[in-house]
DNA sequence: CCTCAAGTATGAGATTTCTCATACTTACCT
DNA sequence: AGGTAAGTATGAGAAATCTCATACTTGAGG
């Protein structure tokens, strides 16, 4: 992770997300600008995250560590999006992996520092709680829709979120426990892109060669395109 | 809906689920309980709730109105959960409409009367914020499990879920959209409960007569057991 | 009274997806 | 070096689920 020391950029930032208005005190004079590069873990379990952060560019991914020690895909996140805010608010709320998929960028608000001040401040948790009310509308309506579509479908937009650089590189014992498949059939729908020339196969991974086709199949799914509508 | 006028049975319910710990401010004397008679509205979308409620007691359903008139179902809550917060904190929200499946208890405080108040009041607005994380991880994590089970299986769940006093009446239709399957299977698997002897068909509707034999089916998935863990 | 929309109901054949069996490879542990 | 766990890979048959076609019933509106 680098911290970005370009205060032009972080106010344009700020502005496009109205980051500012989701306290009352000034912000934009406290929160730096943080660089998590593509793949590099952005929190990782089950340590606590040290700051509360707000993604305004990139994709992130976000890890449960089960019972088994066995780790399981469980969300996408877009911005914009808080990271580190149940961390914040909830003690006893179990704290995930969060992942950078392509280059990130966020606000930083150090917790040591600032979290008395947040639990006190009524704009800012009014803020978070219709964000994350938010993103419960939006997870309840697209996981009963989501159901009702094929695997390629699904499986053509989860591709497209989760590539970087033209390639996927995702675990498919991962992926087929996601989308709530078989591994045999993620192979099988896999393979069928590659023959439909979707993507090609190199190695272990897949190289996504026409990008249009697959958006074409995902078109219908109302895929988790943000965190909340922006 | 009736208002109990018994405060020894409020109090109860207020200590059951300690909801005056989440207000800074004496709660349980403002507090009426209401009790919304089974298969009742609770709340009519799209006019606004008139009351912020706290399910005590009681199963109810969420429906949304598509923009094509069309009514579905999205969502079930059980105690503890919350009704119209996201009314309360968030003008621009939607209100959806929520029906009472048996005969249930609320605790309600009149918005209109308390809305300046609650948005002002940090312990609050702390709750809700962790309310709402929480039915978020809930929700995450069943949405994506829930897919890897058969209809049979999450149908026993739902069947239980949502019957009352043994009578399961809910339209297929709606239900075969909810559970993301197509009409034709739903009834396949219905006339075969039926044929197992799990059900028992009355008219239109069905008897449940082996509820022991559903929760068997039902046993593995990890069903909205309550709004967030007790 | 007629008509239309929605919900219910059932059959038949086509697709999607699953389970199980079996191998090969890689990383890590001892 | 040997062993084990995890991930990858593929085949074959079975089960789950879908689409389409077709009817019947009921309630609301003209």
């Amino acid at each position: 992770m680098r911290i970005i020391k370009n205060e032009d950029l972080k106010q344009r930032f700020i502005a496009e997300w109205s980051y500012d208005r989701q306290f009352s005190f000034d912000i934009a004079q406290v929160a730096q600008l943080y660089l998590f590069p593509a793949k590099s873990i952005i929190v990782q379990a089950p340590d606590r995250p040290r700051d509360l952060l707000y993604l305004v560019k990139g994709k992130t991914k976000l890890y449960d560590t089960l019972a088994n020690g066995k780790v399981a895909l469980i969300d996408f996140f877009t911005p914009p999006c808080f990271i580190g805010e149940m961390e914040l608010l909830d003690p006893k709320s179990p704290s995930f992996t969060v992942q950078a998929i392509e280059d990130c960028w966020c606000l930083a608000l150090p917790m040591a520092e600032y979290q008395q001040k947040l639990l006190q401040d009524t704009t800012f948790l009014r803020s978070v709680c219709q964000y994350l009310g938010r993103k419960n509308s939006r997870n309840i309506r697209t996981s009963s829709q989501n159901q009702a579509f094929t695997l390629s479908q699904r499986l053509a937009g989860f591709i497209l979120l989760t590539a970087n650089d033209e390639m996927y590189e995702e675990k498919h014992t991962q992926v087929a426990q996601y989308l709530g498949v078989s591994y045999r059939h993620l192979l099988y729908v896999l393979a069928d892109f590659v023959k439909l020339g979707y993507l090609e196969k190199v190695g272990h991974h897949y190289r996504v060669v026409q990008p249009d086709s697959l958006a074409r199949l995902a078109r219908e799914v109302d895929w988790k395109t943000g965190s909340t509508e922006k």
